[in-house]
DNA sequence: ATCAATTGCGTAATGCTATAACGTGTGCGA
DNA sequence: TCGCACACGTTATAGCATTACGCAATTGAT
């Protein structure tokens, strides 16, 4: 999917996304774009809803968070799945692309005749510098 | 992880999830506990908890639901991985466990020095009588 | 037997996450 | 210029999860 032109609402959140360390709540981003007149959750949801489907935006259904994709100039729709290490104590994310799991996945879900919409797979632990 | 004698609420909780044909979220499974005395979403929070450190109840972070785990005899904590294949038609969810996703997702941990303490593969989509 | 520590339980209150429902304004093609 | 699509703003509400407090039962060491 290309990446339209984004609108005021949706630059400032994305803004704040890429320039957060770690994932951020939807709340959390609201409070920092107070001063930018945002006053209700909705405008970040909306923002956020579309960041997603332009895949310039990652959720972490873990932590009901978001981040901004590691990997800005790619589509991460051709990537296939994607992957996080999520890092508890300093909360930073790891992001990757492994085809090998990608593929081992999509062909059990075929055995299955599953279609696959969507994946998540985030793992929870400690980064390097925090373990 | 033994699995020792459930408590009251535990057993409860658990036969509740153990009859359902999806997941539940923790405010329907109240409601479903409602004529047992259930009246609070600590309750069940709490009976779920421990069920959830036991392994027999697994939680769906993507639909934030529960289940019972689909290999009562086994222990889910040798199984490395679960992984959940959930459909959007009829709520099923198909769980597997694949040591070779394990092994590769591994792998690439050790390579970033990231310990991995818990981890979350979901899939949403249609299972193949809904597609 | 007794005391202390642990564990489960009940209740009320609160906080965090997400969406529904309404209406407004703007740009653009038929 | 009409109709449509889309982004936006606001209020209210729904849904998910935890904090804080106190009580009762159990266990286990002294």
């Amino acid at each position: 999917m290309n990446t339209p032109q984004l609108t005021k609402n949706q630059t400032l959140v994305f803004d704040v996304l890429t320039k957060a360390e770690a994932p951020l709540s939807a709340y959390t981003i609201l409070d920092k774009l107070r001063d930018n007149g945002f006053r209700a959750p909705l405008q970040v949801y909306r923002a956020l809803e579309k960041l997603l489907e332009y895949g310039v935006v990652h959720r972490l259904e873990s932590i009901n968070s978001f981040v901004a994709c590691a990997h800005p100039n790619e589509d991460c729709h051709n990537h296939g799945l994607v992957a996080f290490a999520i890092c508890e104590g300093c909360g930073q994310v790891i992001e990757f692309h492994d085809h090998e799991v990608d593929h081992r996945l999509m062909d059990w879900l075929k055995s299955q005749k599953f279609k696959a919409e969507k994946a998540t797979i985030e793992i929870r632990g400690h980064c390097a510098t925090c373990s």
